[in-house]
DNA sequence: CGTTTTTGACCCGCGC
DNA sequence: GCGCGGGTCAAAAACG
């Protein structure tokens, strides 16, 4: 046992690196996410309706690991790995968890990042499995995510995030995914108290403007990472929620599915970039576009604030949608299909 | 043919 | 100590 569990060890970590290699071509390239997470119209109305539920469910994901205390035996294993070692750095006391919940048809939220799936899970009280994806885009990188449907909601997806991206991170990996719980637990102090309250996301950003037709529905948004910094500016986007828990700051939930007005959907939004088209759905796009033209607009988050990432965050709304694709181009099954009653 | 996903088995922590 | 459940591994299958 002992010698074929180190045996697997030596191939993990072989296979990681060949991965890397991969991982760093693709970082040079510009990348574009497709993100397939829609905001339905429709599905707004239900927030409401889920709000409750929908709680409960990322509570659940806190209390998962309220303490985690670098799991002793798990952390030695993989003290082996490099990846624990950046992990040890990052987290010396509790591994960084950040949640995020959003509308998505998808089986997986783009968030900017290569990920690869390595495991899933049918988990006690949800019938829906739980997918384990780690970042591929570094070969060291040690952050993972859980991704799961809300047991209450399917059109609610679950991502939970943990750890922290060791590479540049040019790539458009989002605030989620790359700043985990100190992001959240510092934009939870500015919008501390309340569930309801918006969040607000003080930014350096442009006008955001937008390479979708405009008489179509805008069926994303995207959440850019770049570095460039521009003048400062505040997102405000009602009815999302940021929650952490003050037993175990050290993981947060966005909320994102929380709606608002029925009537103009995501017209928060519209009012925060004026130039962007009025769109009816929406799907939450987290991509990586460094330099473009078309998204000048970068916002200097306070996401930054403790993760060591003082790149800006940028939202960027842009009309992608290739439901169905994941980060790699490679076609998923839909897999609400399958998990259709 | 190389890479990614699937999936059953395994490991480990925790509660009883 | 035992069983349960979550998380991970890795061989096989699927995909492009």
């Amino acid at each position: 046992m002992t010698s074929t569990d180190a045996v697997r060890k030596d191939e993990t970590k072989n296979r990681n690196l060949s991965n890397g290699r991969q991982e760093d071509q693709k970082f040079d390239g510009k990348l574009s996410l497709g993100l397939d997470c829609r905001f339905e119209p429709s599905s707004i109305s239900t927030v409401n309706r889920r709000n409750s539920s929908s709680i409960n469910s990322f509570e659940e994901l806190k209390e998962e690991e309220p303490t985690e205390i670098g799991p002793p035996s798990k952390l030695l294993k993989t003290l082996k790995n490099a990846d624990d070692q950046v992990l040890q750095r990052q987290s010396p006391l509790k591994k960084a968890r950040f949640s995020v919940r959003a509308r998505c048809d998808t089986p997986t939220m783009n968030d900017g990042c290569q990920w690869r799936k390595y495991g899933q899970k049918i988990s006690k009280g949800n019938p829906f499995p739980r997918g384990y994806y780690r970042c591929n885009v570094s070969s060291s990188c040690p952050v993972r995510k859980q991704v799961q449907r809300c047991v209450d909601d399917m059109s609610i997806l679950i991502t939970t995030y943990e750890g922290k991206h060791d590479h540049p991170l040019p790539i458009s990996a989002t605030a989620m995914a790359s700043t985990t719980s100190d992001a959240a637990s510092t934009l939870q102090s500015r919008s501390s108290s309340s569930h309801d309250e918006a969040l607000i996301v003080t930014s350096a950003i442009a006008p955001i403007s937008t390479s979708s037709t405009p008489s179509t529905t805008l069926r994303g948004f995207n959440f850019n990472l770049s570095q460039s910094t521009s003048r400062p500016q505040q997102f405000y986007i009602p009815n999302s929620s940021i929650s952490t828990s003050n037993l175990h700051p050290s993981s947060a939930t966005v909320d994102l599915t929380t709606a608002p007005s029925t009537s103009r959907p995501f017209g928060w939004f519209s009012s925060s970039f004026s130039s962007v088209p009025r769109y009816s759905s929406t799907g939450l796009n987290f991509s990586s576009s460094s330099s473009s033209s078309l998204e000048p607009n970068t916002l200097q988050t306070h996401w930054n604030g403790h993760t060591g990432y003082n790149g800006t965050l940028a939202y960027n709304i842009n009309h992608i949608g290739h439901p169905y694709l994941n980060t790699t181009g490679r076609k998923q099954p839909f897999q609400e299909d399958l998990y259709q009653p």
